[in-house]
DNA sequence: GCCAACGTTGGC
DNA sequence: GCCAACGTTGGC
């Protein structure tokens, strides 16, 4: 692929420990740095999912710490497998589990993503918020670098307009920027959003305090072990997002279901080809 | 195929 | 833990 096709995206996943059907979601980028390359499994909404199908190796990913304490981009990442189906919709025992979709019919899908750095400076969602905030004005000094267009592309991703999505496009020049803050930093002194930023220079590591899930020992992020592996994308089912479905949201699991997030599990390195 | 009700996401 | 935003369901 030539540069100019480089497509940027940005995908979330839950830094978190937190147990979804006997498994614990957690996925940091501690855990990815760890992995080094993981299928992106468990992604349950069809915009989300629509993106996916438009990677193409060697596209670039923001990778952001998602339903967190400090929410954020964490680090860099690559595609590193286009979309194939999400064999965790079929598997179910897993917090992902679809019984709606069909071997024959995947309904889901994934790709495979490889870390490629972390963010040497933590880039907080307060940031960018504020920064979109006061796209009319100049940059803050500390931010100066920037410029005024930089706020400008800030101000107009999708993580700032609509938090909602689990994977979102970023522009080129988005890229950039948050490239550009991750390396040179300069906001630990600002104050913005409702919550200070950490004033750590270094990006924060997983924080697995969290009382209310704790870390499932089972959750293999050693053992390399691959599911069922069943990968290999057989034919191009072209699902739209249409609503008339009949999925209910329910049948999977009374009311631990998790499936439309963006959460990752375990660590799990994968690597088929 | 519209749209109100419902359920979930995810920041704070 | 709260709740606003918004995606999905499912009746009509």
């Amino acid at each position: 692929m030539t540069s100019t096709d480089r497509k940027y995206w940005l995908m979330k996943a839950e830094p978190d420990s937190r147990v979804v059907k006997g498994k614990d979601v957690k996925f940091s980028v501690d855990d990815f740095e760890a992995a080094r390359t993981t299928p992106w499994e468990g992604v349950r909404n069809f915009e989300a999912r629509n993106l996916m199908k438009e990677m193409s190796i060697g596209d670039k990913i923001l990778f952001y710490h998602s339903n967190c304490k400090s929410p954020g981009i964490a680090g860099f990442a690559e595609v590193s497998k286009e979309a194939y189906p999400d064999y965790t919709a079929w598997d179910s025992s897993h917090p992902y589990f679809d019984p709606k979709t069909k071997q024959d019919d995947p309904k889901w899908f994934m790709i495979d993503a490889t870390f490629l750095s972390r963010a040497e400076h933590f880039v907080p969602l307060s940031l960018l918020r504020h920064i979109a905030e006061s796209a009319k004005s100049d940059p803050p000094d500390e931010i100066a670098y920037i410029g005024i267009d930089g706020m400008k592309a800030v101000k107009a991703m999708p993580l700032v307009t609509r938090g909602r999505l689990s994977v979102q496009r970023v522009s080129q020049e988005c890229w950039g920027i948050i490239e550009m803050m991750s390396e040179k930093g300069g906001w630990e002194e600002m104050t913005f959003g409702k919550n200070k930023p950490s004033t750590s220079k270094r990006p924060r590591q997983a924080v697995t305090k969290n009382p209310r899930a704790k870390t499932n020992p089972t959750n293999n992020d050693g053992d390399g072990s691959e599911v069922e592996g069943k990968a290999d994308a057989s034919e191009e089912p072209d699902i739209k997002p249409k609503k008339g479905k009949k999925r209910r949201a329910s049948d999977v699991d009374a009311g631990t279901r998790e499936i439309t997030a963006p959460h990752r599990r375990s660590v799990r390195t994968k690597k088929e080809d």
